[in-house]
DNA sequence: CGATTGTCGTTCGAATTTGAACGACAACTC
DNA sequence: GAGTTGTCGTTCAAATTCGAACGACAATCG
């Protein structure tokens, strides 16, 4: 630890990249969705989750896992999306602690109004930039680190 | 705009894992930052950036600019800083409006103190994972985001 | 020069995030 | 089954974020 490792320039370039661009694009996205929804993008993304959930819904604590956010942060965000008729709470059948989200039928109509100008968004900046192999190599290179961050706490 | 182009599975994949990657190792930098020093990923960043300047200053909105908050953000945090006494607020010589922000000793002290820790996260969780064929791609693709972001707004 | 237009950094209010603490329930162990 | 340990979701206080509005100064143009 006394003779740390340093970033030479090429990793520094790609970290200093990484960084400034994922700050970037979530800016955008969020400013987007605002716009087009009065949504924020952890609002969206539990949305898309549940979406693509069985039954749509999921527990709590589950649902945060995914959307990479605090267990608060998504008791929260629930609770908005809850006063603007998207999402239910349900008591989990099978564990009287459990908390199921459910997506209602306005949440699904809200979703399908609301995903195109979000992904046109992501399209247009990211996705559409990048040639097949480059989505590849990202592709693999953010599971590496995904992996290593979720197996380590 | 009635037909949007979707994601297939290999484009949804590739942003869901940079999404949540960017958000886990976020969380991650923050947590160790936190712990090491008592700084904020922001307030780290805002560090390094005027370490590598000249004069160990910067003009408020042009380190808003790199670090990529909004300029309140930048006033609050620069005053944190402040009164840590890592960093001193100038007028700038050239322009009565401006505003320089300056690396104190103290400042750079502290930079030395917890730099080592912060690349060692960095590295373990990301550069080190990547091949060099990767690392490339990576920079590659984020740079042509980072332009297209830049350049749009 | 005088007026307009633009940029700079700050302040303000509202919204959001986080970790810690908590009560309720579940899962094991003996 | 009683006791212990662990998990679930919520609440709370504190910190941080953002955009809009603002006053101060700069730059441009007549």
């Amino acid at each position: 630890m006394t003779d740390p490792r340093w970033l030479d320039a090429t990793e520094m370039a790609a970290w200093r990249a990484f960084l400034s661009t994922s700050h970037l694009l979530e800016r955008r996205i969020e400013e987007q969705l605002k716009a087009a929804a009065g949504l924020t993008h952890p609002q969206y993304e539990i949305l898309v989750r549940l979406a693509d959930a069985p039954e749509r819904s999921m527990r709590m604590t589950e649902l945060a896992r995914g959307v990479v956010v605090s267990k608060s942060a998504l008791t929260y965000q629930v609770g908005q999306l809850e006063k603007a008729g998207l999402v239910e709470r349900t008591t989990c059948p099978s564990d009287d602690r459990g908390v199921l989200a459910v997506l209602t039928d306005e949440g699904v109509r809200c979703l399908r109004r609301v995903a195109p100008g979000h992904v046109q968004v992501v399209r247009s900046y990211l996705i559409d930039r990048l040639s097949r192999e480059e989505l590849h190599a990202m592709t693999t290179a953010m599971r590496k680190t995904e992996d290593a961050l979720r197996s380590s706490v």
